[in-house]
DNA sequence: TTGTGATCATTA
DNA sequence: TAATGATCACAA
């Protein structure tokens, strides 16, 4: 029954990192007195929202890095039995007033991705959320040829966006990064520019790495 | 209502 | 079977 402290440096994020290596997120969570559901029909980010209670994130729904005093973003990966990722990565939502003139050096999306820890987690659906094994985490920057094919996609997916194209955005575009809807339901409205300029009502979306990106790292990380 | 954490489940 | 579109819980 310890109680997480917050990271202050690098290292000390690094070593808690290192020390749940390897345990399930049935023992996180008896550790932390987390009640451990039997599937994730509901409750789809208890995964996440353990981990980061466990490595002492900052937590809340800010939009801000988990880490915020460390610049590091966390993110829980899940993988199969063949070591890829088993899902999209989510991101950040996606900007659908007032983006004209936005440029990638300032978007969300650059500054959530410029450092994050990785934490892989074996999350094969037949495997019971409380046996799934945590993997080796490791702190990632996109690297030059990274970066660029990010920036790509998102100035091609908010160029659309600014023109007023948003029904036209749909999760075929991007290379390495897609916008997908993300809401509570398909019914769940917010503004957006329309074709004539005006605002209309849409989907709300959100950008998410797809998981051939995410394969990539991993395979960088781990591979050599 | 929006943003956080994501996975579910139907479609292609 | 992979990918797209839909959905769930919670905090502020």
């Amino acid at each position: 029954m310890t109680k997480p402290s917050i990271p202050r440096s690098i290292p000390e994020l690094m070593n808690n990192v290192d020390a749940i290596a390897g345990l399930t997120l049935g023992e996180i969570a008896t550790q932390f007195d987390f009640a451990i559901p039997k599937n994730l029909l509901k409750e789809k980010g208890w995964s996440g929202q353990l981990i980061e209670y466990a490595l002492g994130a900052s937590a809340g729904s800010k939009p801000v890095p988990d880490f915020e005093h460390l610049g590091i973003e966390l993110k829980t990966l899940p993988i199969g039995y063949n070591g890829k990722p088993l899902e999209t990565t989510y991101v950040t939502v996606v900007p659908l007033t007032d983006v004209t003139g936005l440029r990638w050096e300032e978007s969300v999306v650059k500054h959530k991705l410029n450092h994050v820890l990785w934490l892989p987690i074996l999350a094969q659906r037949d495997i019971p959320p409380m046996d799934r094994t945590i993997g080796c985490g490791f702190l990632w920057r996109p690297n030059q040829h990274e970066e660029a094919l990010l920036r790509r996609d998102w100035e091609e997916q908010m160029e659309l966006i600014a023109l007023g194209k948003v029904n036209d955005v749909s999760g075929h575009l991007g290379e390495v990064m897609q916008i997908r809807p993300k809401a509570a339901n398909s019914k769940a409205l917010t503004d957006a520019i329309g074709p004539d300029g005006k605002i209309i009502k849409t989907l709300p979306r959100g950008f998410y790495l797809k998981t051939q990106f995410t394969t990539t790292i991993l395979a960088n990380q781990f591979s050599i």
